[in-house]
DNA sequence: CGTGTAAGGAATTCTGACACG
DNA sequence: CGTGTAAGGAATTCTGACACG
């Protein structure tokens, strides 16, 4: 039991499926990485990779952006939320999140 | 509203992360879609693209050739249960599929 | 500050073929 | 039949820098 297994947490899609998917240039999508509002994996060989909550998030930052908001004061933002998390509530939503993930949708092969 | 916007059946994986989430060789995942039993999308350059649906038919497929059985049965199977699926399950779970999407896990952002 | 771009190199992926069996 | 491999090329991604402002 990893402690995260959802397909929205999984860090395997590359910079240029994030760009069609975002719309944005990679050198954005970079640029956000180096005011550390984005964490992606590396390969091995040093290519990014990121999962479908970074291509969501990284919209949400853009769009703050396009509102004037400056990279510095976003990621503040987001560190203040970051500790609202109550660890119960984390907890839940993980565990929701694999539900989800296990049963939401297929039932077995091929269905 | 598009057909599909779960994350489960985006294609957005690389063939380099299908070979590290199912263990099998990118020979095997090729020659699997050769035969027809996967079916992934291209970039304009060529290169293929997986949604996690694939990689989880990909180990099931993996699972019947280590039994023995060969890509022209999985074939068949793959198409009978095809024709199992009615229309209104299928209108079902796709609907189930968004509302997971949408409201399955994430509140808001940073959440 | 946030983003575009040209530059050069490295990692990644592609196809068709030969091999074994 | 299913899979490994070496071959050569093409698509993809990477970093650091210059530019504008």
């Amino acid at each position: 039991m990893e402690s995260d297994s959802s397909y929205k947490n999984k860090k395997v899609i590359n910079i240029g499926i994030v760009r069609e998917l975002t719309g944005l240039s990679e050198r954005q999508i970079r640029y956000y990485e180096e005011r550390k509002l984005i964490f992606p994996d590396r390969t091995p060989g040093g290519s990014r990779k990121y999962s479908f909550a970074d291509v969501e998030l990284l919209v949400e930052i853009a769009n703050k952006i396009e509102d004037g908001v400056q990279t510095h004061e976003i990621r503040k933002e987001m560190l203040r939320s970051q500790k609202k998390q109550n660890p119960e509530e984390i907890r839940r939503k993980m565990i929701q999140g694999q539900l989800n993930a296990q049963f939401g949708f297929r039932k077995g092969p091929y269905s």
